[in-house]
DNA sequence: ATTAAGGTTCAAGTTTTTTTGAACAACTTG
DNA sequence: CAAGTTGTTCAAAAAAACTTGAACCTTAAT
């Protein structure tokens, strides 16, 4: 809440606090992470940018949610992969700063992008590998049962992929409605 | 181990076995359970069911898949929750049986009902407690940096809550189409 | 070249989640 | 009602996921 800035306009040693709000809104993000399977941390630290108007050091990071410079280390990494935080530099400057990216098309195309795909791509894969199981199956009555059943998972396969786009299509609309300025 | 069976029409004592096609099925929905954040024994449980035409005990599937009593029991009890199997009972059979719900639409909307709603109501939840620590924010540009992240937040939210009933309408869509009979 | 700051890595420690299995409840049957 | 199934519960064990912090890069300033 106070503020004892000398020459560095990150927030030093002191000023290591919350408001009740910010911690609340931390908070929310740190569960809504665990509820799509990222890392509490990753939540925490995105919440504290979404915060913040100003960027925010690694330190400054650290220091407001008490976490060590590993998890700040690897859940930055993180959240950059995802595209939910941006990286920018101030000038003679050395330390990188971050801010939240806060257009949830982006954040939910993100999402898609890291998690969602990927599995699609892995569930190629292994339809491919149960294919050639079902060609050696010897039971012909067991691979007869087999390849109705691969027929079901290509078509689930299909439809899930044809999801995605939607997804991130029907997020993206009226996104902006909500704010200012955009992209 | 062994055990002397009888009148019981369970897979019994041998036939404790998979083909590796069945595996190669099993495996595939424990991963595609873990990356839903769902337990591996959901994924392998049904995973299992997925792949037979008959209907299996709760023995059958202990010991099938060498797994305890007491994850049968709970991951059962789990999928039955999501919708993801459904129970017969035969006659004159005390036992109860299970089958895999395998139309797309079903799962994914029983996903969606339990995985996803509650969360939006605790979201909801949260927005309210939220406004409530802003209306006793001293700090008057602190509070009015949170009212904007309040609204972002409500929008966002708005937007989640507008998704799901898409998902499940074009999951939905054409899910028949691979499937001779349904519903 | 040396020192220091900013960041990354990763083995080890901690916490959380999942699984197990023994005890227990509910029912049937002889 | 004693004995045998079937299924549930839950504390403790095992496994998985997350976090920490010290060692280690890399770059910049002296």
């Amino acid at each position: 809440m106070f503020r004892i800035s000398s020459k560095s306009k990150s927030l030093s040693s002191s000023a290591v606090l919350l408001t009740e709000w910010e911690a609340a809104i931390i908070d929310l993000f740190l569960n809504a992470a665990q509820s799509v399977g990222l890392p509490k941390s990753l939540g925490q630290i995105y919440g504290l940018l979404f915060c913040r108007d100003e960027s925010l050091s690694m330190n400054d990071i650290m220091e407001l949610l008490n976490i060590s410079k590993g998890s700040a280390s690897q859940g930055l990494r993180a959240l950059r992969q995802l595209g939910a935080v941006n990286s920018v530099f101030a000038r003679n400057d050395r330390k990188e700063r971050f801010v939240a990216e806060i257009r949830l098309r982006k954040l939910v195309s993100g999402f898609l992008k890291e998690q969602g795909e990927p599995h699609l791509e892995k569930g190629l894969a292994r339809l491919d590998n149960l294919r050639n199981l079902l060609d050696d199956e010897g039971d012909f009555k067991s691979a007869k049962r087999g390849r109705r059943r691969e027929r079901i998972l290509t078509g689930w396969h299909r439809q899930m992929s044809r999801l995605l786009p939607w997804v991130k299509m029907i997020v993206g609309k009226s996104d902006r409605l909500h704010r200012k300025s955009s992209d």
